[in-house]
DNA sequence: CAGTGGTCTAGACCACTGA
DNA sequence: CAGTGGTCTAGACCACTGA
């Protein structure tokens, strides 16, 4: 496994970790000014350039500060930003060991030139797709999401039948989404959805809209409403240096803590 | 070499946008090849450490995927991990344009020997703080908080008083925390949440717990409470390059969607 | 003014892995 | 095997800004 026998990590991965370490023990507090990159040169016994790339990159994350002229400090807990896992609906599911299922319950092409709400929510962008379905686990509703798809953009999607592959997934294999945005929220069931998801109407539901963008043009709209308990989500802010993958692992790997009802 | 006058951006940033515009547009799609580094420095006329530091930032991001002798791709979409932006109540509350206000109801100091929830929560910690106490705008609760603190890592928020700063936002500013982990749910609200926040038994609450660690230790956990409609979570994930803070800007300057209860 | 970080160069050796 | 990315070197010039 190791070729070189010491080194398992790069030189600059190792400074990284060094320093994050001081930080996150107490050693090296907020504020705290950390030594120059010629003094790190000389500490370490490399070049500016491999102690630059270390220290560039806990400036991204956040750890620290950099100013010219001053040096580099220690920064202060910023407002938090996290990192959501939004998993697919269905590996969630499947990892939960129960079986899941999508079932379409409405299908309609509309035009944004008619459809008042779709050009709210996707702008002036003409044809639309209006999807009504619901998310199964182990043959139970858990989930109703109502999604508008812009048919301009996704042609592909027009013929799709959904009962292998809900359209989330299907967008997500095929469009290169480059922005998105989830609100998150909570609201009382109305009757129509209560009677589709097979709860009573006021039950507490979380509810997600999400918003996809392809450079300045819309994707897609969709709102998600759970029955309470039935969906999580989580976000994680944490110095492990993970990349979006392990950090979703991670997540997927605990165990439940709000809510558990044990019906 | 490189024109020289008009460089407002450095070049490596200029490399990375030029691709990423291509990835946006759809002329590079996901899957496809882009040129190797050697290519790369000839056609921008760099140096190969230049580009190199613009396809590592862009595969840091996710846009591109590296794969030795293959080469560098344009990744396909992965499962999705948003930028969750977690306000401070207060500065949230403030930005609407209401007062607020946190209102202490319950302080107690217990110990993890003895508390077993407290233990549960925070590991065997010894002497905890456990608070609970109502977030207020405009003078109405929206949400109810419990917080338990490990007083070994926090000695000194025994004796604050919280009339003039909530807990959450006293800990941000004294205590620097490494991870942090939120989950988020709905539930109905149980009578005495109910109680405290004026609304009825059962009626939609959005469920936030989140647990704070400085390295190994347990720093905090607060289970906050909100009254449906109150309160909106927004995630985003976009290629503009935001930093966290750019990224929270933009998602306050943006107004509600979901659940807008005119109450 | 002088030290700092930001950027860039023109090389180099290496591990990996697909043709 | 040969091309790729990963890393690193030992320099360099520059803009910025606090002492």
């Amino acid at each position: 496994m190791t070729a070189k026998g010491f080194s398992a990590l790069p030189l600059h991965e190792r400074i990284r970790q060094d320093i994050e370490t001081r930080i996150i023990s107490g050693t090296l507090r907020p504020g705290d000014r950390i030594p120059s990159e010629l003094e790190l040169m000389a500490r370490y016994g490399c070049a500016r350039m491999t102690v630059n790339k270390a220290l560039s990159a806990l400036a991204t994350r956040g750890l620290l500060e950099r100013r010219k002229r001053a040096g580099t400090f220690v920064a202060r807990p910023r407002t938090v930003a996290m990192v959501l896992d939004v998993p697919d609906l269905g590996s969630a599911v499947t990892a939960r060991g129960q079986v899941y299922a999508f079932r379409l319950l409405d299908r309609q092409i509309s035009d944004t030139a008619r459809d008042r709400q779709a050009a709210a929510d996707l702008g002036d962008v003409g044809r639309v797709m209006r999807l009504t379905g619901l998310h199964l686990a182990d043959g139970v509703a858990f989930a109703l999401e109502e999604r508008l798809i812009n048919l301009a953009l996704v042609p592909a999607i027009e013929p799709v039948d959904f009962s292998t592959e809900p359209p989330g997934t299907w967008l997500l294999r095929h469009i290169p989404w480059t922005e998105a945005e989830n609100r998150i929220g909570a609201l009382a069931a109305s009757r129509a959805q209560a009677k589709v998801l097979g709860i009573s109407p006021g039950d507490a539901c979380l509810a997600i809209e999400r918003r996809t963008w392809r450079g300045a043009d819309s994707v897609t709209v969709v709102r998600q409403t759970f029955v309470a308990g039935s969906h999580e989500l989580v976000a994680r802010f944490g110095p492990a240096g993970g990349s979006p993958a392990r950090i979703s692992a991670a997540a997927a790997a605990m165990t439940s803590a709000i809510g558990t009802s044990s019906a």
